[in-house]
DNA sequence: GCTTGACCTTCCCATGATGGCAAGGATGAA
DNA sequence: TTCATCCTTGCCATCATGGGAAGGTCAAGC
């Protein structure tokens, strides 16, 4: 099997595959004569595992440990849950940070009446915040 | 007012000031006679204004429109409300999607017993996503 | 005057994960 | 043979920022 159809079959990108195999995470693998990288059915487990640990947003070099963990039938579950708790808690952080920007621009949005005159909550604020509070009693 | 004075009175970096000027968000400016870059007080709330911008996680590109609008008098308090809702249209994709990955792996987590044993859900959920349901029955 | 330290300049490189593109080789079918 | 499709490597781009080198400038202290 190539690239081409391991990529299918695994739902990466041929660029993917070959950048992970540049960096490390995954092995160089055997080539054919004519040069072309070699995939096996047990790769493609390998390309499967990495794809499912990127769609939960876990970073390469995370996946690196995984997969080392994956592999290590002496592993010990505790060594995994720390690795997924973290990114929970990484993803938590992202969350509230995009969430603190989320709510602070709605909140302007709101009371931006969005007409066509140059008076605008949203820029005044941008230029001096906190002196156009939330609760204003006009 | 050199760089470093502007940088700390604005809250940006050096680096960020002279970068955003490379790209024109900033003009040019004065410069003094041993090279220098020399700032305003005028400067420094156009400083301000976009690091402003950037803690709402407006990108660049956005706030070069935002900056254009911030210093045209005949603006449309329209344009610049529709700037902060696509905004918040894109920071609400980004949580959803961070969210969905948080609750997954949380979900999994939940599951392991994090002990010394090698048995774990997390794993075997990347392995073959959907092979062990939540709400499975034992 | 000289040294020292703090500041400034430009330029290049790195991040993280991915895509794009180019130049060239391999394969297979019409 | 030609053409399409695949593969190879390598470089550049993204986005916003930091790091660091190499060198110029300035002000204070001796």
């Amino acid at each position: 099997m190539n690239i081409g159809a391991a990529a299918k079959a695994s739902g990466l990108s041929a660029k993917m595959i070959r950048h992970y195999e540049s960096i490390g995470l995954l092995p160089a693998g055997v080539r054919a004569d004519n040069g072309y990288r070699r995939y096996t059915a047990r790769d493609l487990d390998t390309l499967r595992f990495v794809r499912h640990a990127r769609e939960l947003g876990f970073p390469l070099e995370t996946i690196r440990d995984l997969l080392s963990l994956w592999q290590d039938q002496q592993r010990s579950s505790a060594d995994v849950k720390r690795l997924a708790l973290e990114q929970v808690a990484e993803l938590d952080r992202r969350i509230a940070d995009l969430t603190r920007m989320r709510d602070a621009i709605a909140a302007l949005a709101l009371r931006c009446h969005g007409d066509a005159r140059p008076e605008c909550p949203i820029l005044n604020e941008l230029q001096a915040p906190g002196h156009e509070p939330k609760g204003c009693s006009h």
